[in-house]
DNA sequence: ATAATTTCTTGACCTATATCATTGTCCCGA
DNA sequence: TCGGGACAATGATATAGGTCAAGAAATTAT
């Protein structure tokens, strides 16, 4: 409990927040998350319309917010906390496809319900537009279009990555490609060398993330542990002694 | 032998053909898979000029034409024929992250090197375009740009069903889901009750697509057929009596 | 045709991970 | 300060699918 915790004396607000509690928008240009996502792409000009189109809305602690198949009015992007994605079989099995975090882009549909869930990990702040409002702004600003594309680009490719670690990975490169992403999402191009994240997720999460079970995913952490490739701290702080070893492990140069 | 063998006179031609064997662009607007992919987007005055920018390329059986990480200079456009695409461990290990047909779009790339191979299935026609000048069009025309996102969309769902399948469906269920695709694409929405399916791919790449070894897709295609979910024809031709029963399986409705 | 080669199937056995069960730990609320 | 419920760790055991091995079938080359 460190990283996110700017915000915590407004989390004592009372949690009764229902999905689709909303404020009216602010203004685009001021926030904060300006410089990243969908709205990078755009001038000031740009912003001001922006601005009209979004609302920003506010999601506790382990809420869903998109139900997979429910039909897909809106598209969000992410401007606080971090958000699981998922698919589920009809058993209960479950399959998170990603964690994303601040400044990405959440919604592209296909047809016009959406294909996976969605649920905020910890408090999760949005800012939402509805999806025809979004095509109109496209047809206008072909910038947003081009910055979705990116966008939907390194989704793909993180995708395939994925693919890669659920079809071929050991339980062993698994987690520690999942601790190497969450740098990635943390630090970006410039990871230090030595190095500490907070996870927000719980075990299960990261289980349904990696195709793994709750038991193995622990193991794998105690394993990881004795080996001296993280320090798990208290609570969720796990300490990266050598990014670049545990790097070598996930992409399978043990 | 049965479904795609109209074309098999023409397959007699010589096989030496190497890779980057091109013909000068034949034109755009007569082509066999306007209607299709990127082309689909575009009127006539767009189609003129993607045809000058555009060179078919005809790749045989076998040949990787797109080396993971090397520079990503083109995109292509499959005319004719099946691609492979994949990821691979450094000892070896590979994952296909899917197998694309006619009209389907190809190269992708978040940055200047290709996150993925491709290699193609049988013998393939690709339509290629420098991705500088791709993008040179698309400033031009955004429907291109449009249409891009669209099919980026579109990868995006099957890449997050696929992750659901390799995280967390059993061999019984990747198979039957694989062969379900397969009748998607070949048939799109409308699936025949009792379909058949010629499958161009080997047992191997059908092992590395779903995250199994050659061994349990085999023993799982002995186990559909003793259960007479398919009856496995001369060669690759499969049978489908009840496609509706295989989707179950596929999906989780043991 | 026939040999050489690759692909596919099947069997016997093994191991990484799942499952089941227990205990410990950490929150949060009263 | 205590108690309940989620979360996490770890041990014992089971199993789906992997590995190794051999032969059959199909494909390609001679």
């Amino acid at each position: 409990m460190s990283t996110v915790s700017l915000s915590d004396q407004a989390v004592h607000r009372p949690r009764r927040l229902v999905l689709a509690g909303m404020e009216g928008c602010t203004n685009c240009a001021a926030c904060e998350v300006r410089g990243h996502g969908v709205c990078s792409a755009l001038a000031d000009k740009e912003l001001e319309r922006l601005s009209r189109a979004a609302v920003k809305v506010t999601v506790p602690a382990g809420h869903m917010f998109i139900e997979e198949g429910s039909d897909a009015h809106d598209f969000f992007n992410v401007t606080g906390g971090t958000v699981k994605l998922f698919k589920s079989l009809p058993d209960g099995r479950r399959q998170i496809t990603g964690f994303v975090g601040v400044g990405h882009f959440l919604g592209l549909a296909v047809s016009d319900h959406y294909a996976f869930g969605a649920e905020s990990v910890e408090q999760v702040q949005l800012c939402r537009f509805s999806r025809t409002k979004l095509e109109t702004l496209m047809e206008e600003f072909p910038s947003i279009e081009r910055r979705l594309l990116a966008e939907a680009a390194n989704e793909l490719v993180a995708a395939q990555d994925q693919m890669l670690l659920l079809g071929r990975k050991t339980a062993h490169e698994r987690v520690a490609s999942f601790l190497y992403g969450r740098l990635v999402e943390k630090y970006g191009e410039h990871i230090p060398p030595v190095a500490d994240i907070l996870l927000p997720m719980t075990r299960a999460d990261i289980a349904d993330f990696l195709g793994l079970t709750v038991e193995t995913v622990s193991r794998t952490f105690s394993r990881l542990r004795r080996e001296h490739l993280i320090g798990v701290g208290a609570g969720q702080d796990i300490h990266i002694p050598s990014v670049s070893r545990l790097e070598a492990i996930g992409s399978g140069d043990g």
